[in-house]
DNA sequence: CGAATTTGACCTGCGC
DNA sequence: GCGCAGGTCAAATTCG
């Protein structure tokens, strides 16, 4: 099953969100991640990557349809589509661009392939009495070669807005890192963060090293410079079927009490046992409270859906399950086995009051690399967790820990316009996440469901916050019954920047999806749901106008009308053309994210 | 036949 | 110290 999640699955992403949602978000999401037109111009370079594969299909779908488009063309319209080559292959993504507008602006159906090839005909053709024709085919050219500058400059923007994004979020991670370290002191760097500001699409490359759910501050105590290390080092360290054992050692070893069962998990302390209870014993006992602290964090996602269980990306078994106390609904527990020895976790329960309600608690560290499709969930879990233990850390003064925490909320959880609820209290702190509750304007509020067909039992999917979207936290005062030391944060999206972590978040969510002929049903869900929640921040709307005034300009002031209402079209038609390839686009927008 | 799930037993922590 | 509840193990069972 799983196999398919990480094989074939990864569906879209980010591109095929941008491309297949209400045409307004998505456009807006373009320019946060690579878009489709961006990666024209990257095509031939990006296209051997791993991620590339997935890109890969939606550039061929996508570009292919605009290549036979313009095959047609050529056939009809002869020697002038080799002005369009002459413009290179950079021009691809511009070029598609500027025919429609092109088109739009011609008056006449001939097919203005080119604008040099306009007026080269109109020049042929040229004739006293058509003067004046000839002139405003200059005035046309003059204009659309600054319709094509201004495309250029577009790109260019999209660029550095990519490039801004991703720097933000690389700050935004780093800073999530101090703030977990901060109230441990003397801990290095948690995360060898600051990915190199330039990707995003790359990203990937960069950030995949370090996909692990990272729940614990595991970062935190001595194992920090363990972690890294331990990614390989704790897979190759401890057969599978050991794990279990091994864990339990661990955990039990370890166990002076609860705390140290994360910590277990935890790859650095994966090594811990194996050195010998000296190591252990090394630790001061300070250090150790606050591992139990830290170590324990977990975070729960609400989510209604009919499946048992809810697909994360991640691959899990069943190792037990346990009836709760008030609960009729048994507990089963589950376990990471996407690489040996993985620690993490996780107990999937039916909301007593609401059945219809899954409630799915993660606990651990993974120790391994995860697949694009499992980012999303990751991330957002980590980002939960780190978001949680900075601000239930008995840092300096309380209001500095609400503070970080609300901070963090609000840049983990960006979109999110209702809440998110944190717990400190015993056991363990807990982050809820709540997806239960839709903005209004989402469409599936909530029901996400969307049986995986290759997985033995339906599952679906969640579009959470960390990879950046959720479509809405909202935590009802039951869910804090037990657990509400700390205080429910408030989380208002916050203009581009919550639609960019959406786009991305969606992006990723689209992602897992199975490769072939399948549900774009959830993924429309899932689109739908950012879209909705994206727009519904009107900062976003200002956002967008901008970016459309952008691209459209003053510059077709003149033309504005008809070109605008032609664009439309034009983005239409290719909407079109993206949905029909929904699958390949998924898969190819989710490596693209990632 | 191997892998995954089920399920009863066992272990541990916590509250009284 | 005892009982309860949560969590995990591992043999038995089921499934592909």
């Amino acid at each position: 099953m799983d196999k398919g999640h990480l094989g074939g699955g990864g569906g879209g992403g980010g591109g095929l969100l941008a491309l297949d949602a209400s045409p307004r978000p998505l456009g807006f999401l373009n320019l946060l991640s690579p878009p489709p037109f961006h990666r024209s111009t990257m095509e031939a370079d990006d296209s051997g990557g791993g991620g590339g594969r997935a890109r890969r299909s939606v550039e061929v779908d996508f570009f292919s349809d605009e290549k036979k488009n313009m095959k047609k063309s050529r056939v009809s319209g002869g020697a002038a589509a080799e002005a369009d080559d002459a413009k290179g292959p950079a021009a691809a993504g511009l070029a598609i661009k500027k025919e429609d507008l092109t088109i739009n602006l011609l008056p006449a159906g001939n097919n203005a392939r080119s604008d040099r090839s306009m007026v080269v005909d109109d020049d042929a053709a040229s004739r006293p009495d058509h003067e004046e024709k000839s002139r405003s085919s200059n005035e046309l050219a003059a204009m659309q070669a600054e319709l094509g500058r201004m495309n250029e400059e577009n790109q260019r923007l999209r660029g550095m807005l990519t490039q801004v994004t991703t720097s933000y979020q690389a700050l935004q991670m780093h800073l999530v890192a101090l703030m977990q370290q901060r109230p441990q002191m003397m801990q290095p760097p948690t995360q060898p963060e600051p990915p190199p500001p330039h990707q995003d699409g790359k990203a990937e490359g960069a950030v995949v090293p370090r996909q692990f759910l990272d729940l614990g501050p595991s970062s935190g105590a001595g194992g920090e410079a363990a972690e890294e290390p331990s990614n390989s080092s704790t897979e190759a360290g401890s057969p599978r079927r050991s794990s279990s054992t091994g864990n339990k050692d661990q955990e039990r070893g370890d166990s002076p009490d609860a705390p140290s069962t994360a910590a277990a998990w935890l790859p650095g302390r994966a090594m811990a046992p194996q050195m010998g209870a000296a190591g252990a014993a090394g630790k001061s006992h300070d250090q150790q409270a606050q591992d139990a602290n830290m170590r324990k964090a977990r975070v729960s996602v609400r989510a209604r859906s009919e499946a048992p269980i809810i697909a994360d990306g991640c691959q899990w078994r069943k190792y037990g399950q346990k009836m709760a106390k008030g609960n009729p609904c048994p507990r089963a527990y589950y376990r990471c086995t996407m690489a040996t020895g993985c620690p993490v976790r996780k107990q999937v329960q039916r909301c007593a009051e609401d059945r219809s309600i899954l409630i799915t608690t993660y606990e651990g560290t993974h120790n391994h690399p995860l697949p694009p499709a499992a980012m999303a969930m990751a991330s957002t879990t980590s980002a939960a967790a780190s978001m949680l233990l900075s601000g239930s850390m008995p840092s300096a003064d309380g209001a500095a820990g609400l503070m970080s925490s609300n901070f963090l909320a609000r840049t983990v959880l960006p979109c999110s316009s209702s809440m998110a609820t944190i717990s400190a209290s015993a056991p363990f702190p807990t982050v809820t996440l709540d997806l239960t509750h839709a903005p209004p304007g989402a469409p599936n509020a909530v029901p996400l469901n969307a049986a995986r067909p290759g997985a033995p039992a339906p599952q679906f999917q969640v579009p959470l916050p960390g990879g950046g979207m959720a479509p809405a936290f909202a935590v009802p005062p039951q869910v804090l019954y037990n657990q509400s030391k700390f205080s429910g944060l408030q989380m208002s999206s916050d203009s581009a920047e919550a639609a960019a972590a959406a786009a991305a978040a969606a992006a990723q969510f689209a992602q897992p999806r199975p490769p072939i002929g399948q549900l774009p049903g959830p993924l429309s869900d899932t689109v739908s749901a950012a879209a909705a929640a994206i727009t519904a921040d009107p900062n976003f709307t200002v956002a967008l106008a901008a970016a459309i005034t952008s691209i459209i300009g003053g510059q077709h002031a003149a033309a504005a009308g008809n070109s605008n209402a032609n664009n439309t079209n034009t983005n239409t038609t290719s909407n079109t053309n993206n949905t029909s390839s929904n699958n390949t686009t998924s898969n190819n927008t989710n490596s693209e994210t990632q």
